[in-house]
DNA sequence: GGGGCTTCGTAACGGGGTGTAACAGGATCG
DNA sequence: CGATCCTGTTACACCCCGTTACGAAGCCCC
């Protein structure tokens, strides 16, 4: 993989030079950049594996330059703001941004955050993809959203039980996300009480049917004391 | 065709607003709305290609909106909903909805939902829909409203008793919505007690004379533990 | 390293819901 | 009256899914 390559985008002079010194020290490589223009410039001249970007760009807005870019590319993209109004932060969101921090903040923080989202993009391409109209493909499967089967790499279709669907759904929509057992349930509708071993039960006939080898799951795994998530093979070492 | 004319359904402004700016950025004609009553005066005003509806709408409820708008319109549908619970998308399916969308959203993600919406709408006309006169086509199929037989898509007529007929006429009459046993006994006119399996029986004998393979039975439904539906999704069948 | 505790996988069981074959009573019609 | 059709009931099989029980694996602490 290699050094991860970010994009800096801040007007203000003093701000950008804060933090690319601070993001270069940190071990990152660091483009910056002042304006629109220059991101344009930046992305036709190499690999850019995150943006960092700043909301007020003088005349021209952030957050528009965020859904413009979401148009046509796919990296991540971390916005960056004084104004730390919730409903800035949902206006962030909503254009497709990874992640939203405000000003002043943590430089420690910061760091989290963008190797958060790193580490996040770099594996969400390789196993879990969502493509248009509800669709999902993952590690070679593939479900169309609505029906109860999914496809196998090698073509075959095969059966789900409504449960287990529904299990699949809340894996699909959160690739790579450590989820607890509780959580499991509640998406799943289950009002009462975590009640005993069901998530474990309908874990273990999920993998029954999509993991190649059940006993070493590759697709859908455990983090022992925590839950389990989709795909992510993540060591925990990396915390 | 034209522009394909949106209208957008929320009561929060701020949403509305983006919503409303963006799509119309991105080419479509829209019509925006905060409540059910615009809904209905937007509909009456001109022609609306593709509803977008948030499922909160204060003290309305998007889904039961839906599942009205689906009694008497056949337009595609997109329900939005800040809820990212499962149970909710079934919910939205069950009542007809053609996609469903969770806030927040990448605007790209939206885009390509709407555009994979309204294609598939202009190519395949909605499942179940009334006819003048008080006639309906249905997958393909076509009852007169009046005769006991039903003609199949390949122009055949296939004869039913008096309760099947009956039974498809409350079906036809609760497109999308499910219907409980109890509800279908009761619009049957069957008085007095649930006496036990006579619904599944009369929706095995009506499925094996309109489903094409009534083992998968595509057209109407069971929802296990609730009840039946007719043709809940199966508008969803490609991308 | 080892004992003991916790956590997890899974086989087995059982209850509930549904599909459907078979049957029987009733209606219809010649 | 007899044949046929319609329709609800019954019985049985099947599937889904949560529970339980037990063994294996992991983790902690000494």
């Amino acid at each position: 993989m290699g050094i991860a390559r970010l994009l800096v985008v801040d007007d203000d002079e003093e701000m950008r030079l804060m933090l690319t010194d601070f993001l270069r020290r940190s071990g990152f490589h660091v483009t910056p950049a002042a304006c629109g223009p220059e991101i344009e410039q930046a992305l036709a001249r190499g690999r850019i594996d995150l943006i960092l970007l700043d909301v007020m760009l003088g005349d021209e807005n952030g957050v528009e330059i965020c859904a413009r870019l979401r148009r046509d590319h796919e990296m991540p993209i971390i916005l960056v703001s004084a104004l730390s109004a919730d409903h800035q932060r949902m206006a962030g969101y909503e254009v497709g941004a990874d992640d939203y921090i405000a000003k002043p903040f943590n430089p420690e923080l910061l760091l989290a955050r963008v190797r958060a989202v790193l580490k996040r993009a770099r594996r969400t391409p390789s196993l879990v993809y969502r493509r248009s109209g509800g669709q999902f493909a993952f590690a070679g499967w593939h479900y169309d959203g609505k029906r109860d089967e999914v496809t196998s790499p090698a073509g075959f279709q095969v059966a789900l039980s409504r449960r287990e669907t529904e299990l699949l759904k809340v894996l699909l929509a959160n690739p790579h996300i450590p989820l607890s057992r509780e959580e499991i349930a509640e998406a799943l509708g289950d009002e009462g009480e975590a009640s005993g071993r069901a998530i474990d039960m309908l874990v273990t006939r999920l993998r029954a049917k999509i993991e190649s080898d059940p006993k070493a799951p590759e697709i859908l795994k455990t983090l022992r004391g925590t839950g389990y998530v989709l795909a992510a093979d993540v060591s925990l070492s990396e915390a």
